[in-house]
DNA sequence: ATGTGCGATGTTATAATATAACTAATTCAG
DNA sequence: CTGAATTAGTTATATTATAACATCGCACAT
């Protein structure tokens, strides 16, 4: 990995963090062309790539968006929820949840790699005992 | 729903459940035009988000396609499992499993209304104690 | 039976997401 | 240094999805 490379990750890395809720990679893009003006989505895909592969984001499949990993420990156990009101995601470390899924698909043959676990709802602000803004 | 809508439907459905592995849109499309050449995505999209309405299919997020549902019954508790080896995509029914994962976010406040779970790995037929083909 | 209103469908165009394929720069081993 | 290999830049394009509007067809009131 270049420096050039390792910059890109550090920026998107800041953007993220920074935000909490998710961005799409060419949200990503255009923040970043505001720093380096000539930059191209692969540029943005690749530092993602690398991101997503050391587990320091998350990529929310039902969004095709990113959030920043909030826990570099348990990423690998992580159920992300997200608020179908305000848009705000959380990272839940249920590991019980994944040795129960593991051993489920395993009687089935089934040998798990990855997990995609993500829950739309409603999230403690924006529910029906808050008050609505 | 006129007629023309479900039959795009009815035929879709017989598609994805002859094939039993995940089919994009575009590719849908490209089937359903050696009968009905003139058809347009939008129709083949429409056609997705009614079946997917009513359970008939689910949507593999991580994959951008679609497959039929195995189970009227129980859609709406059903685990994916997608082998990365031969794409074969199967059902698994584990309502303990999103119990606990309701009653887990319910702690922080989180109300649930949709799971996505999808876990890539290595089905039975393709794995280690399998002859590789 | 006729008009009319509304939901479904058809059509065109385009938006949004992602990657292939190639070129240029960098790096680092020898 | 030199050349092989990796990384980054660039261009173009593939893939996925939807907006926007036109048209059709049918229920139903008159």
């Amino acid at each position: 990995m270049g420096k050039r490379g390792k910059q890109m990750q550090r920026e998107i890395l800041t953007i993220l963090r920074d935000s909490k809720s998710p961005y799409s990679a060419y949200t990503l893009l255009e923040r970043l062309q505001e720093i380096y003006p000539k930059i191209a989505p692969p540029t943005v895909y690749r530092a993602l790539a690398a991101l997503g592969e050391r587990g320091q984001i998350h990529r929310l499949e039902s969004l095709n968006a990113f959030v920043a990993c909030q826990s570099e420990a348990h990423h690998q156990t992580s159920v992300l929820s997200i608020c179908e009101d305000c848009g705000f995601v959380e990272e839940n470390f249920e590991p019980d949840i994944f040795s129960r899924l593991n051993a489920a698909l395993r009687k089935s043959g089934f040998s798990a790699q990855r997990h995609i676990i993500e829950v739309n709802g409603i999230c403690a602000s924006c529910g029906p005992s808050q008050a609505k803004v």
